[in-house]
DNA sequence: CAGTGGTCTAGACCACTGC
DNA sequence: CAGTGGTCTAGACCACTGT
């Protein structure tokens, strides 16, 4: 039987050809992370021992093992002790999407940020642990005059009992809980749905129309701050993510 | 004149509580990403000098700077020569967003996946510079049969003369160009349509449904690879982010 | 020009793990 | 149990930058 299993392959001859433009640690990243995306080395196959590097190199060990834990964190390579340093198998892919604080984001454009608190109403949610007493706010942005974003907030009052005593309509509620208040987690939710009756009204759209909604629930520690739900025309609004070449894991074209 | 500018603000009594988990370096890490978190410390807050955490935690200048690396790396701080380290304003915030090869995601619900190649055409372009030569595919992903994401493609044949000899009945294209196909640099968008006539009968909705579309441009340097559409049924496809505490840039609740 | 972070070295001990 | 990566130390020199 053959002992050679798959995994540990590694490709014989494999000269490190560094490009000499900054950090040496950085470099010896950049040169694997080539290979890996050239497919110079594929999926499974073992990269060389740190003490080959050091000594190849003619470096300490530090600089090559930093470079390789940066191959690790963006997910290009997998580390196992005794066993050495694999290219990682790829399957899904992370990007990462950029969302701004809406008046940034519309200020950034060049445009007027204009803002309107809709309603604001205390509830008391029939479902869900946590929360007894919950704010509930609808809030419209608008760039130019224009709508372009509607805003559906409920924010936890036993978390965050000072909400009560706000009235956001001057101050959107994202950007009073982004000075008052602290918090640890959040999970995001992207999906596309119709807009309804009142969605189509305030954004000046109509029904039915195609709106991307971007959900956001916020926790400090166990308790729940706030849930948000942002929803923009679909024409108008697109979330843009990109990779640098060499600092993400790799995955479908 | 009173030379303390805000920036130069730091809290005089610091004291960095461990909580003796783990590295070292996490640990510190960990200790600040909580304070940041919290708003202990404010952005423009200046954290505590490498030499003043060396003396304080009785540790090494390696330790103390991969932990303040660590979160520079992750944006909550910012470091600058001669001047600290300061934490960071907060202004847009990034979460990663994680989409599937689509045979994957569909297996992984624990539903039966099935594929469809519905036409393929070889195409020159009116516009674009770089291609001579397009192959323009469109693809159905089933689950259990029923439609969940049209795929439509275009693959650049200059880059990628191979792919006019694949037929992509049995294996997608998506599948085809990772295993055979290097790249080094991909561009997403995300956007919500109405679903046209066409759309609309590949997927068996009804036209003007909410779509949400993941648009993927891929390039190896300088030469563009493939542009692909997928097109997912706004209320069966959600794409979903999620923070780990500590590990991410804060915004807006 | 002085003080900060950025990088690097040549060692060391330890934890884990595959054999 | 031997070999790998994970972590850490106590130094060093350098680049940048604010004053």
């Amino acid at each position: 039987m053959n002992s050679a299993k798959p995994w540990m392959h590694c490709v014989p001859d494999m000269p490190i050809t560094l490009d000499g433009d900054g950090p040496l640690h950085e470099q010896i990243r950049k040169a694997f992370a080539r290979k890996i995306s050239a497919r110079d080395l594929k999926p499974g196959d073992r990269l060389p021992f740190e003490h080959e590097l050091v000594r190849s190199l003619n470096t300490s060990r530090m600089t090559v093992s930093r470079a390789l834990q940066a191959l690790a964190e963006d997910g290009l390579i997998v580390r196992r002790r005794k066993a050495g340093s694999f290219v990682a198998e790829q399957t899904a892919f992370e990007t990462p999407v950029t969302i701004h604080v809406p008046r940034n984001q519309i200020e950034a454009a060049g445009k007027r940020y204009g803002y309107k608190r809709l309603s604001k109403a205390k509830m008391t949610p029939v479902s869900q642990g946590s929360a007894n007493h919950v704010l509930h706010l609808v809030c419209l942005h608008t760039a130019d005059e224009k709508p372009v974003l509607l805003e559906k907030r409920w924010i936890n009052l036993d978390a965050v009992p000072a909400a009560a005593d706000e009235t956001f309509k001057g101050l959107p509620p994202g950007e009073w809980l982004l000075r008052n208040v602290p918090w640890n987690e959040a999970e995001h939710t992207i999906s596309a749905i119709g807009a309804d009756e009142e969605t189509a009204t305030c954004l000046q759209i109509k029904p039915g129309t195609a709106c991307l909604k971007v959900d956001r629930r916020t926790w400090s520690g166990d308790a729940s701050i706030t849930h948000v739900s942002l929803i923009y025309p679909g024409d108008q609004m697109k979330l843009a993510g990109q990779y640098r070449p060499g600092q993400q894991a790799l995955s479908a074209p």
